[in-house]
DNA sequence: AACCTGGTTATTTTT
DNA sequence: TAACCAGGTT
């Protein structure tokens, strides 16, 4: 037995037990927001493992480390030994850090986020001698993470006509990552998926491990998760998939709502039940949300109710520009600490990150203490990112961009002209970077600084000798006096040693945690987090966020501000049907998140780019019954 | 090699 | 507005 406790099914709706206790074959649950999901998840594993389903026959995968963390936890609690539960990502990374070798990398490979993935590509254009146009680069990152995500090689553009361009930068790409002993995100779901296609050892063995497979958030699915999934659960067909068609939010990102809609024919008897008793929110704002999300197309039908009573209505308030909507907004919030209200049970939610500041400002002036959610994260941080580069090259000499990055960080006298020099006899001489650095003798360098490179690799190798990952940045640190260089800069001097501290805190912390892991774990596991977990153990305070960002959370109070045209829907977002359709998804996630009490806002005037902007108010208020909603007009 | 400047561009971003 | 980058200057 698996399990500490017995408390099963109690408080459980009818629905909600029958999910909780299937067992074989393919299920889809519908969950509707704030329907317990995660909760029937939860409940679901340990039912299984009740049952003597041994835990390391089951894999769970959620959308973010965050939410993996979230339900370890809440499982640890009733069972002492819980299951592997991964983003598809984490899951990817693990499985090839076991095989990649098969395809020619070496296991310490290193993972290139989104923006080691763009110098990469600036490299592979210079390559052709091709000048970085415009918007080219971005069109070509997101065209090649396109292909990724249809699992689509360079191979499979060669003879497409008009595609010569793109293949052979594609090629380049992929090459150049090879030679860094790199990966991309995309490539830790695409290299798996051809792997065990390829490969039926793999896959029998993979198949005969995980017997039963549980996928968080199946509406952001993208195609290459869904084939890994596909080939994980082939042989067995124990698929158990929620998620909510109408929070689909990421298909800008290659997910495919098709995933969670079309389930039913990929898996033949395929059991869905919808869960449609909602435990969040009051009447006014769940009927809002419903009556809003019902003018989206080709949906499942779904009817979402509340047991608590209409509650307040949504308040709908007009302002003369962000300011006044920021200081209302601010002053509001105000009133509610002063009666007593935890500030962290208030969300001020937007459609785009610029829109935090002006609401940053007001909060500052009415003393309110807040929180961004998202944003810069910490491990994008250039000093944090520097030091980690530096940890990847102890790992992995090969790693081009970690090396390209901080070559002459601090200032070592090896500009961009010097690395041109040593690209260039890379290429002539074919030798693998790690090589040419092991041995300066011929780069056609000066003599001070092949010194310097010689130097530079004396830190890697002496800081690689050393066992313990603090310890090596630690001496990364002393080496190459990295904190006199973070002086030169006094404004931001403070905020970037804290971030280093913090980084060699984590490297304790985590060591402590994972006696038996090395550095390529510990690098592994930061590429794929965003968030440092920072969130915990502080004062209460306001949460502000993108309405992307708040996903999967609830507030007692929420505000969404600028529910203007050209805002939300977004400008970008108004030609196609299926994009303004995403916008309204957008819209009734962030309402949905709501608890007691919604506020939307919208302003006259915005200013936006650089001028004061006129705006109109969302057409999305139209599709609001007038009857959940108390609207404060004002005369302009 | 390092610094300065003027022109350009402008979502969302779980990994 | 402000952030970024390419190209030119010191």
């Amino acid at each position: 037995m698996w399990l500490k406790s017995t408390k099963l099914m109690t408080e459980m709706n009818p629905q909600q037990k029958l999910a909780i206790a299937h067992r074989q074959g393919p299920l889809l649950v519908l969950a509707g927001a704030g329907s317990g999901k995660t909760r029937v998840v939860v409940e679901r594993i340990a039912t299984l493992l009740q049952s003597g389903v041994h835990p390391s026959e089951i894999l769970a995968v959620t959308f973010t480390n965050k939410a993996a963390q979230e339900m370890r936890d809440r499982i640890l609690s009733i069972c002492p030994y819980p299951p592997l539960i991964t983003t598809f990502h984490s899951f990817g990374a693990r499985f090839l850090r076991e095989s990649i070798e098969l395809l020619g990398f070496k296991t310490s490979f290193s993972i290139y986020d989104e923006e080691d993935t763009n110098s990469l590509l600036k490299e592979c254009f210079k390559d052709f001698d091709m000048k970085p146009e415009k918007g080219h680069l971005k069109d070509t990152r997101q065209a090649i993470s396109d292909a990724k995500n249809a699992l689509l090689l360079p191979i499979d553009f060669q003879h497409q006509r008009g595609k010569d361009h793109f293949y052979q930068i594609y090629e380049r790409y992929q090459a150049r990552l090879k030679e860094s002993n790199a990966i991309d995100f995309d490539d830790l779901l695409l290299l798996p998926v051809f792997l065990l296609r390829d490969q039926s050892a793999l896959k029998q063995e993979i198949q005969n491990r995980f017997r039963y497979i549980l996928i968080d958030e199946y509406q952001d699915t993208n195609h290459a998760q869904y084939s890994l999934t596909k080939l994980l659960v082939d042989s067995h067909q124990n698929l158990f998939v929620v998620g909510d068609p109408d929070q689909s939010i990421y298909s800008w990102r290659g997910a495919s709502i098709q995933n969670i809609l079309g389930f039913e024919e990929d898996f033949p008897n395929a059991q869905v039940i919808k869960l449609e008793q909602n435990y969040r929110s009051t009447g006014h704002i769940l009927k809002a949300a419903n009556a809003l999300i019902a003018h989206n197309s080709g949906r499942y039908e779904k009817n979402l109710w509340s047991a608590l009573g209409d509650g307040e209505k949504i308040q709908v308030r007009p302002f003369f520009d962000e300011r006044e909507e920021a200081q209302f907004i601010a002053r509001d919030v105000s009133y509610a600490i002063d009666r007593g209200q935890d500030p962290s049970t208030i969300a001020l939610l937007y459609r785009t990150n610029a829109q935090s500041r002006s609401l940053e400002d007001a909060l500052l002036k009415e003393r309110i203490p807040y929180t961004i959610v998202g944003g810069l994260s910490f491990y994008e941080r250039r000093e944090v990112k520097d030091l980690l580069s530096y940890l990847r090259l102890t790992v992995s000499k090969n790693d081009f961009i970690a090396f390209q990055r901080v070559i002459n960080v601090p200032k070592r006298g090896i500009g961009n002209a010097a690395f041109e020099k040593i690209k260039e006899f890379q290429n002539q001489s074919m030798l693998p970077f790690a090589t040419i650095l092991e041995d300066t003798r011929n780069l056609p360098l000066s003599s001070k600084q092949k010194q310097e490179l010689d130097k530079f690799t004396y830190i890697l190798n002496s800081a690689g000798g050393i066992p313990s990952i603090a310890q090596k940045l630690q001496k990364i640190l002393k080496e190459t006096s990295y904190l006199d260089y973070l002086k030169e800069d006094k404004e931001t001097y403070q905020d970037r040693k804290e971030n280093v501290e913090a980084l060699i805190a984590k490297a304790i912390e985590w060591e402590e945690e994972n006696p038996d892991l090395t550095v390529v774990q510990f690098l592994e596991e930061l590429s794929l987090r965003q968030s440092f977990d920072e969130a915990h153990s502080m004062d209460p305070k306001v949460f502000l966020m993108t309405l992307h960002n708040s996903k999967g959370l609830e507030f007692h109070t929420c505000y969404i501000c600028g529910l203007e045209e050209d805002i939300l829907p977004h400008i970008n977002s108004k030609l196609e049907l299926h994009d303004l359709e995403e916008e309204r998804r957008l819209l009734y996630v962030g309402m949905t998140r709501a608890e007691r009490k919604l506020t939307l806002t919208f302003t006259a005037y915005r200013f936006l780019w650089g001028t004061s902007r006129p705006m109109k108010k969302s057409r999305f208020f139209e599709e609001l019954p007038f009857g959940h909603l108390e609207i404060k007009k004002r005369p302009f």
